[in-house]
DNA sequence: CCAAATAATTTGATCGATCAAATTCTGAGT
DNA sequence: ACTCAGAATTTGATCGATCAAATTATTTGG
């Protein structure tokens, strides 16, 4: 059962190859009757174009390689499947597509796009995980791959390099929402959860909280220092860090934290001292935040997915090319949402009123028998 | 800065195009000497095959279409991006890649992967979310598109249908190896905790939990019943059900549950009724699993994914072409692996004994300052 | 009506790799 | 030295779409 091809098409519509070529891709140079007869055809005989022979033929690929990265980074994890799927979306609605690959080590993963890159199979690459001084970058730019990163390189020389497309969510604006909202909700010592610095990240979001602090409570230098504390992400690490605040007497009387993994760590040890009501935020608004009632900073995946999308294409928007120097925005803060959940949804606290929700109509790999 | 084609090496290494080609594609068939020079003007060249033409030419992409669920599924949601991760690798070890692609409805679904077959763009595809009646399934063998599913169709006239290839985990063995773990460790009530039935994939894993009830422990119909509880796949679900389940006076000295979800909202349960102690084993070993110390059954995605490829490849496993109706094994059952974690990694149950791990060194967005 | 300009369509060629048949080279046997 | 068979290499062609130039058809203005 082989396709039909424009060759098929022709004959059936009794016009070129070529005509059809341009009712398909350029149908405003098609005289109306020549596209209906040609577009019969087509449905007819239920043609569709080759792939690989347009990309052979066009020189592009139209394809965006990822990573997917192996490691598998506690609750955190599941947002890369998140921005992947986004990405995705906002391919298909480019006639574009993403392909995967995986990779062993840095070294492995710039091979793997050398590899995909001159074999004409990926056009450009989005990164993520970066790092200042990130070896894969270097090689982008020197090799003139077109990419963007997800995520700040935080460097001095490097935040600002017209040739590093970078999208970035606004932690310090979300947290700053996220605190503002529990002043405004009535908190006088909203404490802070962080990752340990220096940490681009981590800092960026860390200044957030400590400007509404600053801004709406006047709150002093040793305040703030007495309000924080630092603990690595992980829910054990960050119980244990929360616990001993709890304890040492200064308490707040909300928390922002720096991720989910701390703000579950704080949520426990918040219960497990009695403080059933503490207000906790959390960010990236994972499924284990949703699935215990956490407040959580969304990272709006599918915006920064549309603008790594804009910054690919540029000006023009039609096709991806090596950015000259002055080709236009390089960067993009995208601001997130504050998801606010009530505190009615916390069994932890030992409340029972829960509504009974929908069953969870799909797990990957359950069925559902008729 | 245009790539360099066969003709290119050709001249080099002063031999024909297809000397070039079979160097590649033929080595065997090469003399030594000319085998060293056609690879020595390779390497000078830096060449590497156009995939598109490639493509073109054999009139196979070597692709694996893969649907990426867009439903946020709780907990047990990363598990297709670590599924995905497994095919990706499994792929490229086979010289094939995988590529994603969303849809909005089951219709959208047929659709895009009509047009990517089509399009030649993917020779096969692997399914998730499976269910008796699936139309996706009827219009893939009724268009004779090589596929496999992620899990069993369940109905009495499909499950050994040779068209429909299957790989599923084990879920019944794997649920019997966590209750005969517990009982050996000296538990003599283990209470289940499923999902509704009617349920293809829950009732199945029930029968592994009845099994080593009946085997080990000789328990009755009565005493299966009064251990047993169904719950929705929720936290605050699994939570209320565990809750009354321990307020009712049969009390079970270890729990086995059906789904990681129903594991944690049943150690919320349990600890909020002051049962620090008791075992609780969930299936998935999710990230959550990981991050809060619940013992879990891992489904061993990496074994599914070679399993996928074996079945896709058949015997030969060269090609991928539609499967005969005697053409081999059809279906794959895989043998999950229990995944035990210590109770001092539980800080709910207000233990204080927790090490200190290593930071987690990266998070997708995350940026590490050098 | 004719000529020029524009619109529409067609023809020639290309993209880069591999299939398949033809040709050349090499070694062994007589 | 010659012949034959098998190995090695080359040549002709193909895959299916689109680029680009050439040709044909149509419209407009004098």
């Amino acid at each position: 059962m082989a396709q039909p091809t424009v060759e098929d098409v022709a004959r059936e519509a009794n016009v070129s190859r070529q005509t059809v070529s341009n009712v398909i891709n350029t149908p405003s140079i098609v005289k109306p009757a020549t596209l209906d007869r040609v577009q019969l055809a087509i449905a007819r005989l239920g043609y569709r174009p080759n792939l690989s022979a347009r990309r052979l033929r066009q020189q592009k690929s139209s394809t965006i390689g990822v990573r997917l990265d192996p490691i598998r980074n506690g609750i955190s994890g599941a947002m890369l499947d998140h921005f992947v799927h986004a990405l995705t979306e906002q391919a298909d609605a480019r006639s574009m597509r993403v392909l995967l690959f995986t990779a062993a080590s840095p070294e492995d993963e710039i091979e793997q796009i050398r590899s995909l890159h001159e074999g004409a199979d990926v056009d450009a690459f989005v990164l993520t995980a970066t790092a200042h001084g990130d070896r894969r970058i270097a090689w982008l730019i020197e090799n003139d791959v077109p990419f963007v990163t997800f995520g700040r390189p935080w460097g001095i020389d490097d935040m600002d390099d017209p040739k590093h497309l970078w999208v970035d969510i606004d932690g310090r604006q979300g947290i700053k929402d996220a605190t503002v909202r529990l002043i405004d909700n009535g908190a006088k010592r909203v404490g802070w959860v962080g990752w340990p610095r220096p940490s681009g990240t981590g800092d960026d979001r860390r200044r957030g909280w400590e400007e509404a602090m600053r801004e709406r409570l006047g709150a002093s230098e040793a305040e703030l220092a007495a309000l924080s504390v630092e603990s690595y992400d992980g829910v054990s690490e960050a119980t244990e860090t929360v616990a001993d605040m709890l304890r040492s007497g200064e308490l707040p009387d909300a928390l922002v934290c720096a991720s989910d993994s701390l703000a579950l760590g704080a949520l426990i040890a918040a219960s497990s001292a009695g403080l059933t009501d503490l207000p906790i935020i959390g960010f990236d608004n994972t499924p284990v935040a949703e699935a215990v009632g956490l407040s959580s900073i969304d990272q709006v995946l599918n915006r920064v997915a549309v603008a790594t999308f804009e910054l690919l294409l540029g000006r023009e928007g039609n096709s991806i090319v090596v950015r000259g120097p002055d080709a236009g925005e390089s960067h993009r803060l995208i601001r997130p949402a504050l998801v606010l959940r009530t505190p009615n949804h916390l069994p932890l606290y030992g409340t029972t009123t829960t509504q009974r929700t929908a069953p969870a109509v799909r797990n990957h790999h359950r069925k559902e028998t008729s």
